[in-house]
RNA sequence: GCCCGGGUGGUGAAAUUGGUAGACACAAGGGACUUAAAAUCCCUCGGCCUCACGGCUGUACCGGUUCGAUUCCGGUCCCGGGCACCA
């Protein structure tokens, strides 16, 4: 191209929609099967499309775009698919603030974000796109969940759902505010209701044994999942007791089960707690007005684990006694509000001496209190143990003086014939022994609970079933599949509008073909994102969910999400891939080979509660902010009103928390290649943001000196470049030597940064190469063969990051017809000799200055120079080194 | 409450994770160029003491290990994420 029509101005309008026409031409990123090519899969989740993008998105697909071109250039067969988890709830949202229907809403947010991420110029495969909302897709979920009915992964129980008795339905998690439908305002009750469970306990050995071969997976995403299941191993065992029911039958067959962790504290048992939904609860209140009201409230509030964990402990007594197992004491029975019934048998046993929780309910209530666990630091050989002021009793009501701890690492005491044993020797001896009485054995207890898949909500994936009155619940077959969706309902907040639309609900009993009535549950929309990775590498087949170009492309070599999905969504596609292995679908064991969690983008949280209209959010432009003295945000005004709005703190960009930042207006003013340049230069991928555009123009002001400099090259550069290029064996000037060597360096550092998928100090190391070139001197043929090569490593480094401008000059400069194409540069290791090194110099670990050694010399040599240097004399004061440590190529430290 | 992260200048951060704390930037202040402005370029920029040379101190807080600690250990505080129906 001729030089004169190089433009002098950085243009990036010009050059983004240049440069994306031009891969649209070339089909840059379409990906195909090549068996001869090593594959590279780069996924990043896929968004939900809840209207626009926001900064998290950009930090997400920037970070993928950035691996998959560099392994682009690096010559994989790379693949980045994009799609939509369209299913959701503020869809439904949506459809009752503005009465439109969830499919228009969703497909019309589809067509924007796919423009907005076409603009920021992503290497993506869009002719693989998808979105779960399509019955092609979910088709498949149906299909699978089928298979999962008939090999009994899949199986019905009732579960516990919030129910605002207001509106008549069920609320979500985050519909529950303070205890109260978003909506409505109303209490929220617990309810229980029939529901499909995925029975994923099935696989919680080997979702967590398969943890230690996720080699490039976090450590802490590995941990929370290893918490999350929670293996433990435990004893289960029963109290007996006589307490019969109505009928005259013993009630459970005369026990009460219970689980522990703790058996070595069984010795320390004083009451026993129950859930309100328990057998012996309700059998209680039969006669007890006040127990029965006590039950009640039990059944109010949130069903969430949080909630539970931080609320008032309250309890009520039964008036029941049961019988310990191996003391024969009688033990009271308690009904506990932090009693589950759906954790194993709804009972447990209660240890104030040595449980948190036991303790402060036992203190609240006047309980027995008998500890069985030496203190720290005691054994039995000495007695009866002591506090500060006096002897422990052996068993007292909480006078407030003492406390024995929780610990498990001392021995036991106070515990007939187990004292003196520890922990596992006690576990062991309480097993026996209570195995021996027919009461119980140790048992492995898993945290993690089956997934309860069941929604009852309208914009989600039908599950396939037909309700008959002769039949039961009858799947459906395979040849109905899909159970469509009908897509113009407009749900009004009052319950699933499926339940009133006769065309969806009526059907035929696919057994009896007699009048039946359709399942109007949907799936939890973590069903869809559980394979649709599997889906992106065979797009379009409709006759089976997977095929051998799955094969091909699977497993997923790097994915790439928000932290926030570390244990849900990650630990369910880890299931659904082991269910599709067991079906013979596919024969990995794991779809994600490489996991990058990449931080929050956080911005403020403003909010105003009131009864009448519940929760209402506040954009941070709508409101101004008010500070204390130090700068930290106090509160702030609503713009409208002028009245206080809540502060919330920060929190994660979300559509509904209305603090999302819409990336448009940036990419507009600044380009697509400065947004991306910018997020990944302003902060390390793995690490929380606080959202600030501040510094955004110091990205604008570096792209537009690289242009600058690509003006340079052509005009005062490539004319003196010599026909026959000569620097390989060019002895060059110092100054041309040290530019090429931190060239070099820089490189060297930057793929060992680019290793590390840290890609901030890429950035840096690009700005410190530009600032190197543009010191240079460019009066030479051996210089422009220097700023040539050097020019030449930053382009191609900086591409992966900003490929439109480093597209432009690379080919204005005639380095070559696509960057995309050039291979990634490599340090070149005779550009980094150098014949001296400063050494940091110390005395006494304090830093004292430098000195300057042979890049030769060995370690005698070192200390010699240093012992011998004026600031090491000047701060040795005369004293002998008593010990030299050198540090190769960073110090020497001195101690005198 | 439980599990997992994080806390370094006015700001975002760096330090190949036991070896020069603050690279690279943003903001601010000063200067050059300009009729002026913008743009661009140069300089200063943790705190305290000092005319300066330089010294002391400093990586949330308290304590420890070490010749040497942002990095390791013990404790505390604060912030973020997850807690199974937001996605």
């Amino acid at each position: 191209m001729p030089q004169e029509t190089f433009s002098s101005h950085y243009d990036h309008k010009k050059i983004e929609h240049a440069t994306q026409q031009h891969w649209e031409r070339t089909a840059a990123f379409k990906a195909v099967e090549d068996a001869g090519k090593k594959k590279y899969y780069c996924l990043s989740m896929f968004p939900y499309p809840s209207g626009k993008l926001h900064m998290g998105h950009v930090r997400n697909y920037t970070i993928g775009d950035v691996l998959t071109r560099y392994h682009k250039m690096n010559n994989y067969n790379v693949m980045q698919p994009m799609g939509w988890d369209a299913f959701g709830l503020p869809a439904e949202n949506a459809a009752i603030a503005n009465k439109v229907p969830p499919a228009k809403w969703t497909y019309d947010n589809i067509a924007y974000m796919k423009k907005q991420l076409q603009s920021l110029g992503f290497a993506i495969d869009w002719s693989r796109e998808l979105a779960t909302c399509k019955p092609d897709y979910y088709k498949w979920n149906q299909w699978l969940f089928l298979r999962m009915l008939e090999k009994d992964i899949a199986y019905k129980k009732t579960q516990v759902v919030n129910w605002d008795p207001v509106d008549q339905t069920v609320l979500a998690n985050e519909q529950v505010i303070d205890g109260r439908g978003w909506r409505t305002g109303a209490v929220v009750e617990k309810r229980e209701i029939p529901g499909y469970y995925l029975a994923i306990t099935q696989y919680a050995n080997e979702l967590l044994s398969d943890l230690d071969t996720l080699d490039n997976w976090p450590e802490r995403v590995k941990l929370m999942q290893a918490n999350w299941i929670g293996k433990s191993t435990g004893v289960r065992f029963a109290f007996r007791h006589d307490i019969k029911g109505d009928g005259g039958e013993l009630i459970n067959d005369g026990k009460l089960w219970v689980f522990t962790t703790r058996a070595d504290t069984i010795m320390g048992v004083t009451f026993c707690a129950v859930a309100a939904e328990h057998p012996l609860a309700t059998h209680a209140a039969k006669n007890n007005p006040e127990l029965a009201a006590f039950i009640e409230k039990c059944k109010s509030g949130s069903v969430m684990e949080a909630d539970m964990a931080t609320m008032e402990k309250e309890g009520m007594r039964t008036g029941l006694f049961v019988t310990h197992p191996l003391t024969n004491e009688q033990i009271e029975v308690w009904v506990g509000n932090y009693v589950l019934m759906s954790y194993g048998d709804g009972a447990v046993m209660a240890v104030p001496a040595h449980d948190e929780r036991d303790f402060a309910f036992a203190k609240k209530y006047k309980l027995r209190i008998k500890p069985v666990i030496l203190p720290e630091g005691l054994t039995s050989a000495q007695g009866q143990p002591r506090t500060a002021s006096s002897a422990i009793p052996m068993e007292s009501l909480w006078d407030g003086d003492w406390h024995p701890g929780f610990a498990t690492h001392s021995e036991l005491w106070n515990s007939g014939k187990y004292n003196g044993l520890t922990y596992e020797q006690a576990i062991d001896a309480v097993a026996a022994d209570l195995a021996a009485k027919n009461l119980g054995e140790k048992k492995v207890q898993w945290r993690l609970r089956d997934w309860g898949i069941s929604r009852q909500r309208y914009w989600g994936c039908p599950i396939p079933i037909i309700h008959c009155d002769s039949c039961g619940s009858v799947p459906v077959p395979d040849d109905q599949l899909p159970v469509v969706l009908p897509d113009d309902c407009v749900p009004d907040g009052s319950g699933n509008p499926l339940n009133k639309l006769p065309s969806f609900l009526n059907c035929n009993c696919p057994k009896c073909n007699k009048p039946a009535r359709r399942e109007t549950d949907t799936m939890d929309t973590f069903v869809d994102s559980s394979w649709y990775y599997a889906r992106f590498a065979c797009p379009g087949n409709d006759n089976a969910m997977v095929d051998e170009r799955a094969d091909y492309w699977m497993t997923v070599d790097q994915y790439i999400g928000g932290i926030e999905h570390a244990i849900l969504h990650l630990l369910y596609s880890r299931f659904w891939t082991k269910v599709m292995r067991d079906l013979k679908l596919v024969s990995y064991r794991e779809p994600f080979s490489r996991l990058l969690t990449q931080g929050m983008v956080l911005n403020h949280l403003f909010s105003r509660r009131s009864d009448a209209t519940g929760i209402e959010w506040f954009a941070p432009e709508e409101v101004d902010l008010q500070h204390d003295a130090s700068g930290r945000v106090t509160g702030a005004l609503a713009k409208h009103d002028g009245k206080p709005v809540d502060y919330g703190g920060f929190g994660t960009m979300s559509k509904s928390k209305r603090n999302g930042v819409d990336p448009n207006a940036m990419i507009e003013q600044y380009g697509a290649d400065t947004c991306r340049f910018f997020m990944m230069f302003t902060s390390p991928p793995e690490q929380t943001l606080e959202w600030s555009d501040a510094g955004i123009e110091g990205s604008y002001r570096f792209l537009k000196r690289i242009w600058a400099f690509g003006n340079v090259f052509a005009n005062e550069v490539r004319s003196k470049l010599p026909a026959a290029r000569t620097l390989a064996s060019a002895k060059l000037p110092d100054d041309l030597a040290a530019l090429r060597r931190e060239t070099h360096l820089l490189l060297k550092q930057a793929n060992y940064d680019l290793g590390k998928q840290q890609f901030n100090t890429v950035a840096s190391a690009c700005m410190k190469m530009l600032n190197a070139l543009e010191k240079a001197p460019k009066d030479s043929a051996i210089a422009a063969e220097v700023i040539e090569e050097c020019f030449g490593i930053l382009l191609r480094v900086l591409s992966p990051i900003t490929p439109h401008i480093t597209h432009a000059l690379w080919v204005e400069l005639s380095y070559g017809d696509d960057i995309l194409t050039a291979p990634w540069p490599e340090p070149i290791e005779a550009a980094l000799v150098q014949d001296e090194i400063e050494l940091v110099l110390q005395v006494l670990g304090k830093t004292r200055g430098s000195i300057k050694v042979p890049a030769s010399a060995d370690n005698k040599a070192i200390e010699a120079i240093a012992v011998a240097s004026e600031t090491a004399q000047r701060y040795m004061e005369g004293k002998p080194a008593k010990k030299i440590i050198v540090v190769p190529g960073r110090l020497v430290n001195i101690v005198v």
